[in-house]
DNA sequence: CAATAAACGAGACGGTACGTCGAGTCTTCCT
DNA sequence: AGGAAGACTCGACGTACCGTCTCGTTTATTG
């Protein structure tokens, strides 16, 4: 008999396929996450939603924040295309309205898991930065570099400032000032600020004490 | 007279002040929250601190978020001062780098508590935003409503969303880019995307269906 | 001198006839003993029963065992009337099936008081020893006496013996075998115990080294 | 190889040998409830003396009453052997004076535990008339039936009424009079009260109305 | 192809914080 | 002046969750 795999049975038992079970286990993280919220998410949940036991999580990650962020990575895992719609204004709409934009009613949840997590464990941080938070700025990166190819954004301007402040406006609007994210928003986001911005460039002598 | 007790000492014992007795109890609060961070805070610890029962804690916060949170607002009141530094780049770099910066240790907790409560409770959420986010957004919108009044900020800007912008961008730097808030990164922020979007205004018919 | 007293007149207020608000508070005591039983019985439930506050009740007693117990000595007074029925057998049963018999279904709630009391506390357990069952095992003492000389009961008998022992059997079968306390069932310890040991008196002089 | 556990090492770590840990706990119970007495007997004190949590004694037992009779009933297992001195007065002196007698210091927290807990718990009143008081009463039952056939009890006399009579008086003096339980009084009551009613029988057919 | 070692499901466990509740003390307010 | 009202400290309660552990089974690997 076969021990399992592809086929359709839906088995009781099917251990190991390696990245499979795995990718089933996230699932299920998702599954409680957007049904109960980050704070009242549980380990014994999430265990039995996936027929896991608590030990095979722990043994894959080191608790509960690295758990809900790595189903959320997975989750949004190849949302990493570069849209290119020809225009900065087009590129940068899309790019964050898209799938997995911050209108997904889960994202509120996985925020403040990784906030929280952040906060508490520095050497996570440094992992979600570099895994998750990176790849991020490195496509806005992108957008922003070949909007200047365009010439739609000023030669002087600073793409670290420039790059993460529409994300840092949308954040900030959704979480704190409890907006909901539509296009509209980010519309007027970049129309009032980071398309001006981009266009005119820095003041002069940013910072810089000497000049006229 | 003394209403209490022989000499009006303040002695051990010193029920209902109404409100003092309140305050004693928040600045435990912050005391531990100092000490530990926000999620390695307990009711017990800050009981203990504030010789305080558990009951009397519930009695008037709903649970940990809301006494972290008022025990925040409580040490903010006061802060709402508008500087006033002449110009609009001096009066919100006075605004974010003075007393209760970002650059506040406890502040990472603190905003983990505040997202994560806002996040679990509607409510909360509304409280907050009302009461300690709205004026924050009061001083911020003051600030550059006087600097539009000397010509800093073009007439057509919308100060609903350039007004917020610079916390957002701030704040993402800061906890989900990890880096400090220091008065030279404002000032790169400002230099690169405020001051220049406020100055030149935004662009033509914005998020208007009807354009050119 | 007492204040005030006698007149019916039942005015709106009427504080302190010493004696009277007491009572009123062993009565609610009572009231709210009856219905939840002694263990759900709580202090401030019985002060707001009484509508008084709990300071007056730890005033006049120690606490709850003392309050209770209180509550059903002085709820008992008076019952301490020898019945003389003309026969031992009758005597025995009016007094353990009459007022405040065995039956009363808050007889259990209140020996558990006065169990656990007594057990408590060394102090309290003398005091109800002497002003509650004291007087109880005078008037067994009585009976036994008065039947003694009507001759129903053997001139060896040793009564601080014989006379505690009905009630001990009666209670021991009403609280830890949870027989109900019928007349019946009290008859039938009589003529099975207590009445022939009564009539032919103790063994002769068993381990006893000056018998007759 | 074996993975761990069954080397005879007893190691630091030993769950679920099923009942070994449950007696751990119990033990732990007796010692705490020998020392502070049951009312000052806390779940807390339990769990910290046999290294168990909170969590675990509340799987196991229903709450703290339970738990205690759990205890002494797990302590005075196997004490239902019948003594057989030869006779019935050397028996019960036996029974009520052996291990698990009414002179252990630990008796009177105890029964006052069982008190209470069965008039809080019918339910658990059932189990414990069942399970500890049943097979006492048994014991008693095989004693004075042996005795009849030797010709010590009366052939008429009941022995539902008399079997259970002497642990009555016996408690009734220990609990409420609060004499402490030496044979000498054991044997007082024997010889002033059970062996005379045993030996003459009941009173001929008292209250009833058939009879000759 | 059996034997072995690893990984698994299940879930009990120790520990800790939670939020509630009652006891007993205290001060203030009212009459 | 003295009692009602009720806030307060203290501490036990019973629950929930975390992260670790052991158990017994199942799976993939090896001799």
């Amino acid at each position: 008999m076969v021990p399992r795999s592809i086929s359709a049975d839906a088995g009781p038992c099917r251990p190991r396929v390696e990245g499979e079970r795995e990718r089933e286990i996230l699932d299920a993280t998702l599954e409680v996450l957007a049904e109960v919220g980050y704070d009242l998410l549980t380990m014994d949940a999430v265990a039995a939603r996936a027929k896991a036991s608590k030990a095979t999580l722990y043994r894959r990650w080191r608790g509960k924040p690295e758990l809900v962020v790595a189903a959320v990575m997975c989750h949004h895992a190849g949302a990493g295309a570069v849209p290119d719609t020809g225009s900065l204004r087009g590129d940068l709409l899309a790019a964050y309205c898209g799938t997995g934009g911050l209108n997904d009613p889960r994202a509120q949840s996985v925020l403040s898991a990784v906030v929280t997590a952040m906060g508490r464990d520095p050497e996570f941080a440094e992992v979600y930065r570099r895994d998750f938070i990176g790849p991020k700025i490195a496509v806005s990166r992108a957008v922003y570099e070949r909007a200047r190819e365009r010439g739609e954004v000023h030669p002087d301007t600073d793409l670290t400032i420039l790059g993460p402040a529409l994300a840092g406006i949308v954040l900030h609007r959704a979480f704190l000032l409890g907006e909901p994210v539509t296009p509209e928003l980010v519309g007027r986001v970049l129309d009032e600020v980071i398309l001006p911005a981009a266009l005119h460039g820095p003041l002069r002598s940013p910072h810089d004490p000497a000049d006229a």
